[in-house]
DNA sequence: TGTTAGATTGTAACTATTACATTATAGTTA
DNA sequence: TAACTATAATGTAATAGTTACAATCTAACA
């Protein structure tokens, strides 16, 4: 928990329960969270809870650069990771599950002398996961 | 006109008025408009267009691959385009211009031995635009 | 020309998020 | 330790984008 408080204040942000129970589920539930799946989670030890203070403290944090928000192509809703090294989504069209693609990509590289400057990129990779390759035969 | 009665008829779909207005928007204005700006402009000369026949439409056509949906990262509405060719889209942090990227990435041929099925890819680049790094020494 | 499956329309519902006002509390100071 | 204050938490209401639904209409075919 030490480790919670010493982000938090490093950024001079107010240690609050809330703030330590979305740190410490970010951190241990690293399945790319919505808002509302951290608030659920963390509702059932702290009834308490209110959405907008998960969304107030995801977005004091987002700002802070302690998580990560993102988003999927086809989906509606934001993402959280607690921080992560750089890596892309695979989600397969079949489950549904993502995967995280830690193969590095020189991206940045190609972008050397490009134009525009180049700062940050955002990937889904989609397609068909190993497990429903092997369930299913007809997606080979 | 004729391209968009061919393009419908080989999907099995019935011509309307309405579907040939949304298919000749996306081709004259390749600008990732979203369904209220594609509502928007196609009501000025046809105001009985309802909201609900763009989404409607939007939907059968992206299911039959007449056009692509996509959404930017940090973006809560979905954008379309008349059939593309493959592109990525940098967005300029400064003046929030969408540029198309035609650089053409081997992202594919990474995976061509991988354990996941790879079949399509979204991707967003960030960044500060040519004109906004001209025109503020301090982007640099 | 009549029939009918599918399309269009308007309204209402829904989901994710944000705005806002009130109450509470963390962290500082006396 | 108590009091103070800036910040945070809460609940409600509002908003934006999208979808569901029922009624009406029309494109395409016999």
């Amino acid at each position: 928990m030490q480790k919670y408080v010493k982000e938090l204040k490093y950024h001079k942000l107010k240690i609050t329960p809330q703030r330590l129970d979305i740190l410490k589920f970010l951190d241990n539930n690293r399945v790319h969270p919505s808002a509302d799946e951290i608030y659920q989670a963390i509702k059932i030890d702290s009834p308490a809870l209110s959405k907008t203070t998960v969304y107030n403290n995801i977005d004091v944090m987002v700002k802070n650069n302690i998580i990560k928000s993102f988003r999927f192509m086809d989906s509606n809703e934001l993402r959280f990771d607690y921080k992560t090294t750089e890596h892309y989504h695979f989600i397969c069209r079949e489950c549904k599950s993502i995967y995280d693609i830690d193969i590095s990509l020189p991206y940045f590289e190609k972008f050397k002398n490009y134009k525009h400057k180049v700062e940050e990129f955002y990937g889904d990779y989609k397609g068909v996961c190993e497990n429903c390759l092997k369930n299913n035969s007809k997606n080979k």
